[in-house]
DNA sequence: GTAGGGTTAG
């Protein structure tokens, strides 16, 4: 920072010299009261006014204004200070404002200071304060909170510590207000050890003072402070709750989330728009689809629909739960819609195989004259890679820095990876790899390891693998691809020896575990579960379902079970496979025709895909299954995903 | 005049 901080804290300086010549006269001139007021007068007044970028068309106003003896506090007198401020004028702005008489300096210097503290060069504002302090500008407790605001958004904590400085030695030292705010800078400026001295000095705190700091620590992941901290505080407020509820989504930990939110209700708290954003996103995590109706009609009753946030969350919460025609209506019936609204959408329909209506939903988008911006291609680029469309991928790809000037980030790096890996075009997807200017990570690299098994090309996998267990050797999920594609290449032995490396570095592999929601309960199914209380009810409806599927040309691929053993053992693994399982326990307890939604730690497997259509078809339901990237709409014997996953 | 919110690649 090129401020030095003793034009903060040394003592001010004398006022400068005025210029004799420059000063204004007022009220020299008297209107003529013969004169009836024409029509250029108003123009003048109210064009003039709110144009002037200089001082020199200031001056002209001015000189105007004393002409038709005007009011001077007519001016709109905090753009006379920006305009001057950062000019040799001003010492005229400061005679303009000493024939105010009504409004002392400092206030007009303020409104100015805040907008520059908010506006997009905070660092003006505190160029400003200095130079009010140097002409010995006596600040108020206003001035203070707006040069402290500027320091937040700059991350500035010595220049912040500064000004608390300053504050204390005006004795400004109790103003609650001000204090928040220095706990508030010291805390975004990463030291919370300054915000936490202040926190604890200070004789008085109010809610908002808890919530700065606990805000912050959830910010920072220290959310266990953060808990305590809100256990603690005497007055708890909407924003209290909140800032708890949207730090433990933060912190990938929506469950807990939920949990207070239900706390929340029970307190008697009524939730904002901001914690309907957090609620909503937390069940956006969890697949929670009554919960998040709930906060839906509740946000209706509200009239919180009339937000753009509220709406984009809740398209997204439906995204994720599934239910994209309902995202669809809510988009349709938005009044006001931003970027990211879009992006959502065109991010959602990619999720669920929809690449086409993605797509048509960008031209629509930049039609309407809408800029995408990165994460919109994101959305895009996902839709091309998961429906295949090569060509039109490569063509976003190649637009997004062409005509919108954006560059592309590892995300977009690794959706053009994962489009050339899926459509076999695997030694391109290589060189670009290669090529890319930024370096490539496990996600990159695991995109190819994805194609190297799609296409079953063992050659590339291995030379693929070696990057990836360097870049993170505990990930179980690379070895399992590895060991599938040994597999399907009938190289068993091959396969065996990814398993030892695994059993030798403590690899496990992550139990797949599937989610199903009936009447409000959730069921979880883990494979190979049999400790479900219902275990046996649930293994009879599989075998039932078994027998349906055979005729209909289902056969068990057990080339996707790793472990070593016999193949009636493996069958054996392969039918406790927690889909199949969720799905069981699904027709079992839902009524005939209702959908069953099921959501999925992994992706799903080919044989529980394969099962899953036939399923859909032999039961007449909609089977949608959340997998960890995406959705698979199973309907009338066929998915969503077109088979190209 | 102080605190809190939306979309993101395998």
């Amino acid at each position: 920072m090129l401020l030095s901080m003793s034009s903060l804290q040394n003592p001010p300086l004398p006022h400068q010299p005025h210029h004799k010549n420059k000063s204004p006269q007022p009220n020299k001139s008297k209107s003529n009261p013969l004169t009836p007021p024409s029509p250029f007068k108003e123009t003048l007044h109210t064009k003039l006014l709110y144009t002037f970028n200089s001082p020199s068309q200031l001056k002209q106003i001015h000189t105007h204004i004393l002409k038709t003896n005007t009011q001077l506090s007519c001016l709109p007198l905090s753009r006379v200070a920006l305009v001057c401020a950062f000019s040799p004028e001003f010492d005229y702005a400061r005679n303009i404002f000493a024939r105010i008489k009504d409004r002392p300096e400092i206030i007009i210097w303020n409104s100015c200071l805040h907008s520059l503290a908010e506006g997009d060069s905070p660092l003006d504002a505190i160029l400003l304060f200095c130079r009010l302090r140097q002409v010995s500008l006596l600040p108020d407790t206003f001035t203070c909170s707006f040069v402290v605001k500027a320091c937040s958004r700059l991350s500035e904590n010595s220049v912040g510590r500064a000004v608390h400085g300053v504050v204390e030695k005006l004795g400004f030292g109790s103003d609650l207000f001000l204090l928040n705010t220095i706990v508030h800078m010291y805390a975004c400026c990463g030291n919370m050890d300054g915000a936490r001295l202040l926190f604890d000095k200070m004789s008085r705190r109010d809610a908002v003072t808890w919530n700065i700091l606990i805000t912050q620590l959830t910010k920072l992941g220290g959310m266990e402070v953060a808990h305590e901290l809100f256990d603690e505080m005497p007055d708890r407020s909407v924003t209290s709750w909140t800032a708890m509820i949207a730090g433990y989504v933060q912190c990938g930990k929506p469950g807990e989330a939920i949990k207070l939110f239900r706390e929340m209700e029970e307190a008697g708290a009524k939730p904002n728009e901001v914690t309907v954003v957090a609620v909503l996103a937390a069940c956006a995590d969890l697949g929670a689809l009554d919960l998040g109706k709930r906060v839906h009609e509740y946000s209706d009753c509200s009239g919180y629909r009339k937000n753009v946030r509220v709406c984009n969350t809740l398209i997204d919460m439906y995204i994720k739960c599934g239910c994209l025609e309902v995202a669809q209506k809510v988009f349709n019936e938005m009044q006001e819609r931003t970027v990211v609204s879009w992006s959502v959408m065109i991010g959602g329909l990619a999720m669920h195989g929809r690449g086409e209506e993605a797509l048509g939903l960008f031209s629509t988008m930049t039609r309407m004259g809408l800029r995408p911006n990165s994460v919109t291609f994101i959305g895009l680029l996902h839709a091309c890679s998961h429906m295949g469309l090569l060509n039109e991928g490569r063509r976003y790809f190649a637009s997004m820095t062409r005509d919108y000037n954006i560059i592309p980030q590892i995300e977009h790096y690794g959706c053009m990876v994962d489009l050339l890996s899926r459509a076999g075009l695997l030694q391109e997807a290589h060189e670009f790899i290669k090529n890319m200017p930024i370096k490539p990570n496990g996600v990159v690299w695991g995109a190819l390891l994805g194609g190297c098994r799609v296409h079953k090309n063992v050659e590339m996998g291995e030379e693929v693998i070696k990057h990836l267990l360097e870049l993170d050797p505990l990930n179980d999920g690379y070895y399992v691809v590895l060991s599938n594609i040994y597999a399907e290449a009938e190289q068993w032995e091959d396969a065996a020896k990814v398993r030892r490396l695994m059993r030798d570095r403590g690899v496990k592999k992550t139990p797949g575990c599937s989610l199903i929601t009936i009447n409000g309960v959730t069921h979880e199914f883990v494979a190979g579960d049999g400790d479900h209380p219902r275990a046996k009810e649930i293994y009879e409806r599989w075998e039932v379902l078994l027998e349906q599927l055979k005729p209909r040309g289902y056969v068990p691929d057990t080339s996707v079970v790793l472990l070593d053993m016999d193949e009636d053992e493996k069958l054996n693994v392969l039918y406790r496979h927690s889909e199949k399982l969720a799905v069981s326990f699904g027709l079992m307890n839902t009524p005939h025709g209702a959908p069953l939604r099921i959501m999925k730690n992994l992706r799903v497997c080919g044989d529980c895909h394969a099962a899953l259509k036939l399923i859909s078809e032999i039961s007449n339901r909609q089977i949608v299954v959340r997998d960890r990237n995406r959705f698979h709409c199973f309907e009338d014997g066929s998915c969503s995903c077109k088979d190209y996953w």
